[in-house]
DNA sequence: CGGCTGGGCCAC
DNA sequence: AAACGTGGCCCAGCCG
């Protein structure tokens, strides 16, 4: 048996895998169920387009192509009568020896530019050559991924571009010779921590945070792959390296789980295997930068390259930043608060079962439903037997019931206490703290998302949980109305930017102006007001007149009316919404105030069909414009017509709102992101650090006694992120406790200490 | 059991 | 015939 298949037996044993030979005698039960449940995992649509890429050498793989078709279309193909139990067994059993013939082509076919590093020599004579490198490609492997916890750092590898060498060394694994952790990270900690040496990685905020457990402060970042390929196609299905090997640089590259099974931990992988693996990801990592940055320097995707330079790039260190700070979370009030709403709840459900019968579930919408529609015959207004907040409250205007009241309230705890004040305290590390994650690639319009746990949704009676150290507080500064001023600033609409001018009100001078009432009509708290906010992100956001009509409980004539009122008013508005649809319609794409881009592909031949059917739509009723409800002519307009332009419509129409709202959510997004660069530096001076972001406001853990100068110096930092033809205004926000007795900055510097 | 989906709901 | 943009998490219920 040669060395290779050694490790290949060696890494079955470790991966639980019993030999062939074994294998056929055992067949029981359990064995059985645990290939059923591995046999469900893995089959995603990656797996699937390999298997097409591998069907010419495996005639066999047709026919799993064509058994996977014939589920999709819903029909059985003659050529390809399977179960899908029998499918996925053959897809198993493809797949297992598929991997073992993976595992032993790679580890025979290592690049000879491939070096596993064993010794303190090999590693001086790699740290030697690096030094001489103006950029390197790094990456590390970890037992897992939860570096607040319990895992961490196994063996890293290294690209040197420039003398075209990769190097993967171990330093944790199980077997095998390997130079004690503490000797690898003093060698590579000058040139780790060296900024004058570029790196390039893919998605260096994981192995930042590893090399900062192990006491290297990862600096010089030239260049973040998976945040870049974000920027050059905003909604792909992964953003995995493998598969944009796989897809952009036509190199097959199996994923770590497709290798060695999901709950396969690094540490286990034999060093020969492991050497095949790791290496090539610094080595893909860099070439596929190379062909990025082939595309970035034409001419179309400038603006995009220096936006990732000027934006996205260093943004990466403000979300480890971020991440690295962690919230303190209130452990003994969240217990407290939980018992209390623990109590309200058990009320409410008390009282819930004197309204419903025995043994349903509350939580079940299933159950639910069949109690509304069936049970009590209540109206299905939502038409789709919805049991959702805004149906019941509408039901409950109808038919009087405590029992949909408590029933809203008990969501409402249920919610709060199950998601929020019992859940968030399991995700407290070691450190005593929460770290949840920022992710600034997280969404298609350029807004971060936030997972692990989400600190972008957390109610506002949930924040109380979320306090400052001791000698600390929580610093808020958020952008106000940036979405608004966005749009002022874009349409360049002189009416709609003057309320901004001239430092008024911008709802009540938009609503005294589109109501044609005196102003003193559309203060704050007035209904008109009101209106003129939810009438106004109707606009930024495209909502149809009848959805509008329903939120304002006005009849679809009256939001109609509304709307054009809106733009009579604000004519340029109406102008640069229909511009964005042109350009749509004519590029497939958008673009932000900073270069972002948002495609829409093929909707340019939707766009011109839709235009097409609605020509000819008017020429049979002879109208100029296009009526808002096709279906009232029953007469005048074949089915067939009237059918195919709903079809297109709904597309078209999505395609244009989501166009406009990418602009406006997209640019206030550039601007936060831009105004978190400058307030991390500003926070690094003072020595404060950056916590959270939340779409359009920052939060910073700041010291108590924090003085008015550095409160005005973090001001300046977000208001001077950005210049818009119209001032932007920044409200700071002061506390000991989130959501609890926020005092704004004249209040913070008047209050009375104790 | 573990993955997945749909309904529901929190934030901006 | 009909859905307001961007997200993530929890629970039921289903599946293999």
């Amino acid at each position: 048996m040669s060395k290779v298949q050694t490790s290949i037996e060696n890494l079955k044993i470790n991966l639980g895998e019993a030999p062939a030979a074994a294998a056929e005698k055992k067949t029981t039960r359990a064995k059985q169920a645990k290939e059923i449940k591995e046999t469900s995992l893995n089959v995603t649509e990656a797996d699937w387009e390999r298997v097409l890429l591998m069907k010419n050498s495996n005639p066999d793989m047709v026919k799993i192509r064509d058994v996977r078709e014939s589920w999709r279309s819903g029909d059985t193909l003659p050529q390809a009568k399977f179960s899908k139990t029998e499918a996925l067994r053959m897809w198993k059993r493809f797949s297992i020896e598929r991997r073992e013939q993976t595992l032993i082509d790679m580890v025979a076919n290592t690049p000879k530019n491939y070096t596993l590093i064993q010794d303190e020599a090999a590693l001086d004579t790699m740290v030697e050559l690096m030094e001489k490198e103006p950029i390197i490609s790094v990456d590390t492997e970890t037992t897992g991924l939860d570096l607040f916890g319990i895992d961490h750092l196994v063996g890293l590898s290294v690209t040197l571009p420039v003398a075209d060498l990769h190097y993967y060394i171990p330093t944790r694994h199980d077997e095998g010779k390997q130079i004690p952790n503490d000797v690898v990270m003093n060698k590579l900690r000058p040139c780790f921590e060296n900024p004058a040496i570029g790196k390039v990685l893919f998605n260096a905020k994981f192995d930042t945070h590893v090399l900062i457990n192990e006491g290297v402060r990862l600096n010089g970042l030239a260049a973040d792959a998976m945040i870049i390929m974000w920027l050059l196609s905003e909604d792909l299905l992964s953003y995995r390296l493998k598969d944009l090997a796989t897809k952009f640089l036509k190199e097959p590259s199996d994923t770590f789980a497709e290798l060695f099974g999901k709950n396969c931990k690094f540490n286990t992988i034999p060093l020969d295997i492991a050497l095949a693996y790791a290496a090539k990801d610094t080595d893909l990592t860099w070439r596929f930068y190379q062909w990025q940055l082939s595309h970035l320097s034409k001419d179309k995707l400038k603006e995009v390259h220096t936006l990732y330079k000027t934006v996205e790039n260093p943004l990466v260190e403000v979300c480890i930043n971020m991440e690295q700070t962690g919230f303190i979370v209130d452990t003994k009030f969240a217990k407290e608060y939980g018992d209390i709403l623990k109590a309200e709840l058990a009320e409410a459900e008390a009282e819930l079962w004197n309204y419903f019968p025995k043994d349903i579930n509350f939580n079940s919408p299933t159950q639910l439903k069949k109690i509304f529609y069936e049970d009590w015959q209540l109206p299905d207004i939502s038409k789709k037997q919805s049991t959702d907040a805004d149906t019941l409250k509408r039901l409950n205007d109808e038919v009087e019931h405590d029992g949909i009241k408590t029933l809203l309230r008990y969501r409402e705890l249920t919610k709060l206490v199950g998601t929020y004040v019992d859940k968030l305290p399991n995700n407290i590390k070691e450190d005593g703290r929460l770290h949840g994650g920022f992710k600034q690639n997280g969404t298609v319009t350029g807004r971060f998302a936030s997972n692990n746990p989400n600190l972008q949704n957390i109610p506002t009676l949930a924040r109380r949980l979320f306090i400052a150290p001791p000698g600390q507080i929580i610093f808020g500064a958020d952008y106000s109305q940036i979405e608004p001023r966005v749009l002022a600033h874009i349409s360049g609409d002189e009416h709609f930017r003057e309320p901004y001018n001239k430092g008024i009100d911008l709802y009540a001078t938009l609503a005294a102006k589109v109501f044609k009432k005196p102003i003193e009509e559309c203060g704050d708290g007035t209904k008109l007001r009101k209106m003129m906010k939810v009438g106004l992100l109707a606009v930024m956001y495209g909502t149809t007149m009848r959805t509008l009509a329903k939120q304002l409980r006005i009849s679809v004539e009256e939001a109609e009316q509304f709307i054009e009122d809106f733009y009579i008013s604000y004519p340029q508005v109406g102008l640069w919404i229909k511009s964005v649809w042109e350009q749509v319609k004519r590029d497939e794409f958008v673009t932000t105030m900073y270069g972002r881009k948002r495609r829409f592909p093929g909707h340019g031949q939707q766009a011109i069909q839709y235009d097409k059917l609605a020509k000819e739509i008017c020429e049979r009723l002879g109208v100029e414009k296009l009526p808002s409800n096709i279906w009232a002519f029953k007469k005048e307009l074949p089915y067939k017509l009237k059918r195919a332009f709903q079809d297109v419509k709904g597309k078209v129409e999505r395609v244009r709102r989501m166009a406009v709202n990418a602009i406006i959510q997209g640019s206030a997004a550039d601007v936060m992101k831009l105004a978190l660069i400058r307030l991390d530096a500003a926070a690094t001076t003072l020595g404060y650090a950056m916590l959270a972001t939340v779409h359009d406001e920052a939060l910073l853990y700041v010291d108590e006694n924090i003085t008015v100068e550095e409160v005005d110096f973090l001001e300046e930092a977000m208001t001077g992120a950005c210049t818009l033809d119209i001032p932007v205004k920044v409200d700071a926000m002061f506390t000991y406790r989130w959501g609890e007795n926020e005092l704004n900055k004249k209040e913070w510097f008047s209050r009375d200490k104790k």
